[in-house]
DNA sequence: TAGATTGTTAATCGATTAACAATC
DNA sequence: TAGATTGTTAATCGATTAACAATC
């Protein structure tokens, strides 16, 4: 299914086209043209067809892509096919907000919580028990964990980290605002940077 | 000092510049090259030296940069020299969670949060008061806010965004899986789409 | 002055858009 | 069959990298 190499631009994409698709079938959309699509989602009619075309012919000349279809293989794509068990590691605001959040409807099963803090450890967020992290190995090899976000204070982040690439993670979700250092080049790293997010904005604000 | 048109790839280097630049600081480097810099924070020299000129000629020919200059000019670039208000509309575990964060310390203020709930209409996180969304236009136009960061449900998003940019708002930092559409192009919008971070994550996560 | 490193122009690379033959 | 729209190749555009003269 998958050619060889993919850039990184098209990727990004992916997730969009998977959220407007699934909107469209909900609303009983069972059709829908690459120029339909286009105004839309704001991307050419082009593009669309490009992108697609790097993971498979899903359409068919002179009707389009079928809704459905096209939903489950951008699904397929992007690996929602089986759950993934996630952990979350520092159980602040930010970490409980995400804990509260509904990725388990998108196949992301959290499957535990860490803190040092002794003020938190104990607390149940949603029925997920908050422990101590030095249980954290143990956790991640029992209930093999493919997912570990981080959401500590900046200071701590790395450590984490480090911590986590030995135990054998597989991916990590960083909210934290470093540029985490892995040396194993398996371990996959997906940074959420909230300032630079929001210093982005300030620069348009600025520029009015 | 800025030119014509910037393009959106240099501008969203720039927050990470700013990153590097205030730890250099902090740990008492005075000066540094296009190549040092280079070999921090991964960018090629050729492009670090690129995207400062969009701005101005930063550094001197056989010395470099100097660390605390270019930070100033950066955060200068960035919007960073004046306080900007903000609210939080939508006082849920998320809104909770970035109402507690440290953007203050950036210069973005909180200055209101707002919520439908009347659970949690009445409480205060960090002295802010949650108010009812009633007060959302006084508010905006009394406290001049210029950010309205939104936390709210999906389904609630696009209509508190139309009712924000009627009342003025400058900028919509919006937390919600949706693409705001806001006829009024002045109102600049900034998403942070988590579940597209996380499927991009899913993808990698696949490939392996 | 000699050495270092910028600012800037030119070359390359990659991504987007346009065009159109293939085909449903 | 005729019309529509894809899949794909070619053209264009923009961003990154390389090179080097300017200069501190």
């Amino acid at each position: 299914m998958t050619n060889n190499k993919v850039s990184m631009a098209v990727i990004r994409r992916l997730p969009k086209y998977h959220r407007y698709l699934k909107e469209m079938l909900e609303n009983g959309i069972n059709r829908i043209s690459s120029k339909e699509l286009s105004d839309v989602i704001g991307f050419t009619a082009s593009q669309i067809r490009q992108d697609l075309n790097n993971f498979g012919g899903f359409g068919q000349q002179g009707y389009g892509y079928n809704v459905e279809d096209l939903y489950n293989e951008i699904g397929q794509i992007l690996g929602l096919v089986k759950t993934y068990n996630t952990i979350i590691i520092g159980a602040g605001n930010l970490g409980q907000a995400l804990a509260n959040y509904n990725f388990a409807s998108h196949g992301f099963k959290l499957e535990g919580m860490f803190d040092i803090n002794p003020k938190v450890t104990g607390l149940r967020i949603r029925d997920v028990e908050i422990k101590d992290m030095d249980l954290l190995e143990e956790e991640i090899k029992n209930k093999n964990i493919d997912i570990a976000i981080i959401c500590t204070s900046r200071d701590a982040a790395q450590s984490v980290a480090d911590d986590l690439a030995k135990y054998g993670i597989k991916a990590i979700w960083n909210f934290t605002p470093v540029d985490l250092k892995i040396n194993n080049h398996e371990v996959i790293v997906e940074n959420v940077h909230l300032i630079d997010s929001l210093l982005t904005l300030s620069y348009f604000l600025k520029e009015k």
